[in-house]
DNA sequence: GCACATCCTGACAGAACCTTGACAAAATCT
DNA sequence: AGATTTTGTCAAGGTTCTGTCAGGATGTGC
């Protein structure tokens, strides 16, 4: 686990830096906001603690450099103020937490715990995906490409069949059964209707067309050409 | 454990004293502000319960005291008055948690509780936030971009459970669990009409809505687009 | 090419669902 | 106490889903 510190008053940078690499964190110091941007731009890290006030680049402005950038460390903002304005502007600009100085150190280590907890599990992948289609099971969002695609729930249970089954050719009996409750012949093209239209939301704008019909047996959804 | 009190109405004051040495602390209580101040600076307390109204010192400008004086204190502040404003007086003093009268005695201990195990280890940052969203727990503040909004306590409580569970679709039997305390369906649309008018307030006047619903299932608060 | 089975697709209407304004009761503020 | 805000209920109105149907398109075997 590396953690960059970025402070200006040494003894405070050390303070931190030793404490927690006894706690097993591998540590970066950077004194000036400058220095800091650069290091958060080029290394990985898995947390950054930020002081507000820095030499050359303020910690805010470091923080939105680095969202512009896509990198979302989990930062913590550190500063001797604490009023509540100050605190949302910190959160604002995209730090994760906010720290008033002085602290105790014993703090400041459960919330990095605390923020990199978060930051994993948020980060554990509930979604599906084949070729460049990709569906987020919680959020029940659908993208293809960059393109957001959105689905009503019957459509949305198909869709998530056939990637759970890609590959695989699955009968009209078997998407009655598991997107509808049906376990017999409803006597009318439900099936056909919904296959339909879940290709125009999802095959119609595109090339490559995933969804394929193969005659007198079902459908497959083919992850590639 | 060692917990202040400071409160005037002995009534009051026993009973929380009572209270709390039963569920084993150890509690020293002043009955004005003056005393309060005295106890609170040259005893180590792991918390303070502290009235506003008190004769002689009132209790903002006690823990403000202590506070010059570097003294860390959790402390909780209690009073009659209900608005907003009046917490965030409270709050940007330097107290850590406020409650207003009445109150129920297990609220309080929980509290007691939080704020214990806050400033020693495991912490829970008093603020959230979602995209340009930010909600603060304590002053119950919420801001989107520079805009400030206020929020009734229900649309409080949903905006909070949207943005704890962010990405993630909640169904109005969930939102009827958390912010309400239904454990079965009211037969109405509340729900429906709550989501209504938080959205009226946190998404109206901007062109990224954060609040989507999903039909048939539930909604999802969305952080970027 | 023909006959047939199978599949696609546009239209429609009922159903399910969601939104919103109005109103009154309750809670809260001054 | 009186004014204001919050909150639950209701009903009207709108939107979106979804099953059904029917005619057309496409594929298959002969």
């Amino acid at each position: 686990m590396r953690i960059l510190v970025v402070e200006d008053d040494k003894k405070i940078a050390s303070f931190i830096s030793k404490g927690l690499k006894e706690a097993g964190f591998a540590v970066d110091v950077a004194n000036d906001g400058v220095d800091g941007l650069h290091l958060g731009l080029t290394e990985p890290y898995d947390a950054a603690v930020v002081d507000i006030m820095l030499p050359g680049l303020d910690g805010i402005s470091l923080i939105e450099r680095l969202r512009t950038k896509k990198i979302t460390t989990p930062v913590i903002i550190l500063s001797a103020k604490r009023s509540v304005d100050d605190r949302v502007k910190g959160l604002q600009s995209g730090g994760d937490d906010y720290m008033t100085k002085p602290f105790s150190f014993s703090e400041l280590l459960a919330r990095i715990h605390a923020l990199i907890r978060r930051s994993t599990r948020e980060s554990e992948p509930s979604t599906l995906n084949a070729g460049n289609l990709t569906i987020d099971l919680l959020a029940r969002a659908v993208k293809r490409g960059d393109e957001d695609i959105s689905l009503p729930s019957r459509e949305f249970a198909l869709l998530e069949y056939l990637i759970r089954n890609k590959g695989r050719i699955i009968s009209k009996t078997s998407i009655l059964e598991h997107v509808y409750d049906y376990s017999f012949d409803p006597q009318t093209n439900v099936v056909d209707v919904l296959v339909c239209r879940l290709r125009n939301k999802v095959d119609k704008d595109f090339d490559r067309k995933m969804i394929h019909t193969v005659r007198g047996m079902g459908y497959v959804l083919k992850d590639q050409e």
